[in-house]
DNA sequence: CATGAATGAGTCTTCATTCAT
DNA sequence: AATGAATGAAGACTCATTCAT
């Protein structure tokens, strides 16, 4: 008996639970297997579906594959939106909410980190990537370096350039994760969270409290 | 008539030619459609040569991209070698040396990053790329490390781990190699290479010299 | 216009109707062109089906061959058993039983020798042949050597051993089969069979009614 | 170094000599793999010649087959020649000839009776058998035939038939050689050699000797 | 005579997509 | 909405054959 009778999922769900319940199973399949490994039958057999339906709740596999992008896109927004957004908040403090964004378990962890790269792999999924994420990209770069800028002019600092910081903050984001990515024993999330924080205390000597919370230093 | 006989490479070439012959063309088809789409046809179409070639000279589509891989990473190893293994240069410049090789022309091309980040895609490739290559970098952070440590003591500086400085620019090097491949408008060679010196700056200001070359400056 | 459509079968046929479809495409195929022969191309375009369908109702093309071997194992040995499992018959008529499926035109046709020695033909196949049918050939030898017992206790015979005659006939089964096929003009189905009884006639000569029946004579 | 310039084969032979290892090869590479498995490249190898000569001293590989096979077919053929030719022996002397040849260890090896049976395996290989040994087996059929009406003759035997008597010991010569090739466990050379004698015994039960000579006791 | 690199047609197999039910 | 059998294009790989050396 197929295995969608045997679960709690009826024969019809509303689009969107079985959008999400084949966008989540896409997410694990690329995990496990890339993109060229991601088949339609095995998200389908992951998501307990039969194999149309992906063809009918998305036009095609190209579909699946950007909306599955685009929802981690957004979820990973919406993580760092949601303090950068308040107005009681200093800078600095919402430049750690980005990075403790970035290195928040739900974000940071290996199944996702792998489909990230997995769309950097080739031109065709990069192209996809530029085409869903690079205005998320481009707006956390922009509110990153006019965070610095507010922290610069707050500490008084000379000879750094916000900008530059920013850009080099994005460069840490994305190679730390490669790095936990590839050699997840040598490197942990919780050292890379660390490490980016040492980075702004080396930036911002006088905003002293860039010492990682606890919830990260396991 | 068949490609090779109207250009300069005679019928029957030494292996290692060939094999070389064939290590380009992977490069190139990688580069263009990721290894996915890197297919025989596509690569021997690439090279100029008959399609059953790739089964004579390797092995299998899995050994060519294995040496294919190899190679670049040799290459890109020799790189920083070739200055590491002096005893005259002191271990700022070595430390500066190894950065210029990560950003060097022949290694930091959106062709060759594009070959790296195919590799990263998926857990296939991650694994043979570790299989490979995970000497090479734990080899390279290692003497990174090395060398901060002696930059420490030359310096004097305190509060700052010279393991923590080659992990950390281990993340820059990936990092801003993927920020190049991505967004190529908003992250040059140049830039990057500059940033990494300004964090050295910061992390050791009393070795005044990190200011970019002019070569790299472009 | 696919051939399927022009024809009597329906787009979607029950799995068991289209296994055996390709089962019948298979015989026919291999009789013709030998197992190299046997493409997967050429088994479906006998079916009237597409290439893909074999890889979809079999795993691939060694399991469509075992599952042909299998078929026409449990094809003639339903044949035989028909008989050899009741009670009422002799066991002189059990004997003559198995010969008549040994030589009965369902079985004995140059299509279907033409897959037994196929599977003969190359060690590969051969073992497949072991694990299929090796139980069914001792059974069938097995019975036939308690038949011969209690014949022979029957006829009182003396310096005849049972197991020899049986071994014998399992010789000449398959040697009968193979003249067959090879020099068809010269070696008919019907000769064999009275070739068999002709043996079982100087063995058990006490037992009269060897003769061929008048089915097997033409 | 290539194999054979280490060996005793100088890098020049004679056509014959190098013929004749190809053949060997041949017939070694059948035995393992049969014919599908038989590629010019493991006959060459196996002779430790280069690939090249297959196609210098056959024309090609079907040529090479043909060849194999008619040398097969000579050496067996000499064999019973050897005794039948000679003026001074009975006929049922000359049959115990033939019936040793059959099973003589140079010829009734599984090495060489797969061989045989790979030539039976297919349509095409077949065909070729036919081309190059029927008149072979014909021929051995007919001085079979010959020497049972002669034995027929001398023993004032009555009700049965030369003619039928050779086509029976051409069905166990085959049938008993491909028991030997599936199930070497249950049936062996000196059996099947006696089960052939035996059935003459019963055949021409007053030529007394039929019972098997040492050398085939084993 | 001998070599073995090079060629390319032909196989099996995978898989996105379609569509009758 | 949902199913999964059916299709066929495309890919990796094999191997007989050729031919320059």
């Amino acid at each position: 008996m197929p295995r969608h009778l045997t679960e709690n999922s009826p024969r019809t769900a509303p689009p969107e639970a079985r959008r999400r319940q084949l966008i989540d199973a896409t997410v694990t399949v690329i995990s496990r297997h890339g993109i060229p490994g991601t088949t339609l039958t095995a998200v389908t057999r992951e998501a307990g579906l039969s194999l149309g339906l992906v063809n009918f709740h998305f036009r095609n596999k190209d579909t699946l594959l950007a909306e599955t992008l685009k929802f981690l896109a957004q979820e990973h927004r919406a993580l760092w939106m949601r303090k950068t957004a308040r107005t009681d908040l200093a800078p600095a403090e919402k430049l750690r909410a980005i990075i403790e964004a970035q290195f928040h378990p739900r974000i940071c962890n290996r199944k996702k980190l792998a489909v990230w790269f997995a769309f950097f792999g080739d031109t065709t999924h990069r192209k996809s990537y530029r085409d869903i994420s690079a205005g998320i990209d481009v707006e956390r770069q922009e509110i990153c370096a006019e965070l610095c800028r507010a922290v610069i002019q707050e500490g008084g600092y000379h000879g750094i350039c916000a900008e530059d910081v920013a850009a080099t903050l994005e460069g840490l984001f994305d190679g730390l994760w490669l790095n936990i990515l590839m050699y997840p024993d040598r490197f942990t999330r919780g050292a890379a969270h660390r490490r980016v924080l040492s980075y702004l205390a080396l930036a911002f000597p006088r905003h002293g409290a860039w010492s990682a919370p606890a919830e990260a230093a396991q």
